[in-house]
DNA sequence: TTCCTTGCAAAGTATTTGCAAGATT
DNA sequence: AATCTTGCAAATACTTTGCAAGGAA
């Protein structure tokens, strides 16, 4: 994992320090397709630098954050908990099954361009930064069954 | 409030019973425009019966969103809490300012259309039943001062 | 040397659940 | 009468925080 060069320059220019802990949350989500939870981001950070804490990676994911290195996402199967996924990952979209809770991702990139050119007509609306979309629903295999309830 | 009769018929005729707490949540969010979290109608509804818990509120609202008589929402400013609106109520969206936390409320059917649209031709997806859209920026006010950041 | 960051444990917030008592059908 | 619901309190899940020790600049 250490032959993945992550990009601590910018945490440093924006005043942050940059130390092991915070680098290795960084490798680790870089390195990883797909979004973490902070558990998955913590278990996968103690293989590479085992004197880590849960705290500090949640400290560090705000961090993180904050400097637009890692994208926070709030995915529908589990709206309790956030998802994190470096910020150069291209946008998808998530369709959850209500009755048996698979997940479908997708994109809709015209979809999302007509969304954000509708949001430059209302006012109060500066710079758009993140969409984050959900749907919900029956999949194929559970929509005939749930018809009936 | 009282006089606002609410459709107990679809909770009854699927099997779910009838008791006053039940109607009393369904009437609160009936009367409130926008969304409440289960703490606001908790609020809400002992002023009407006293006698609720906060427990019941929260298996209230399941209840109700599995009866398809309100809808849960989690909406960008804290995707932590749930928020439920009635079932009637029309889509719309949330915009949140990253720096103040302004919130502004949009809609785009046609966005929306598309998106739904789209779906149809995903593998996997059956029935849509709900979309839930966030954006988060800056708003027009903020959007200066964070450029520099 | 200054002051930011970490680890630990404790606290906080939102929501769920076990169980006995109570209400609905 | 049978079974679903409620209230209470305790439990759970995710995340944040106070504080003293440690580390980056």
């Amino acid at each position: 994992m250490s032959e993945h060069p992550v990009n601590t320059v910018l945490l440093h220019e924006m005043g942050f320090r940059v130390t092991a802990q915070r680098r290795t949350v960084l490798e680790v989500i870089a390195a990883s397709p797909g979004h973490l939870t902070a558990e998955q981001v913590y278990e996968r950070a103690r293989k590479v630098n085992p004197h880590i804490s849960l705290a500090t990676v949640y400290r560090t994911l705000n961090v993180l954050t904050e400097a637009g290195l890692i994208k926070q996402r709030h995915i529908s199967p589990d709206h309790a908990r956030s998802h994190f996924e470096t910020a150069e990952a291209q946008d998808h979209f998530h369709f959850r099954c209500l009755n048996c809770g698979r997940v479908v991702e997708f994109r809709n990139d015209a979809a999302v361009r007509l969304f954000v050119d509708g949001l430059r007509g209302v006012p109060g609306v500066g710079r758009i930064l993140d969409i984050c979309t959900c749907v919900e629903g029956y999949c194929e295999a559970c929509a005939p069954q749930a018809a009936t309830r």
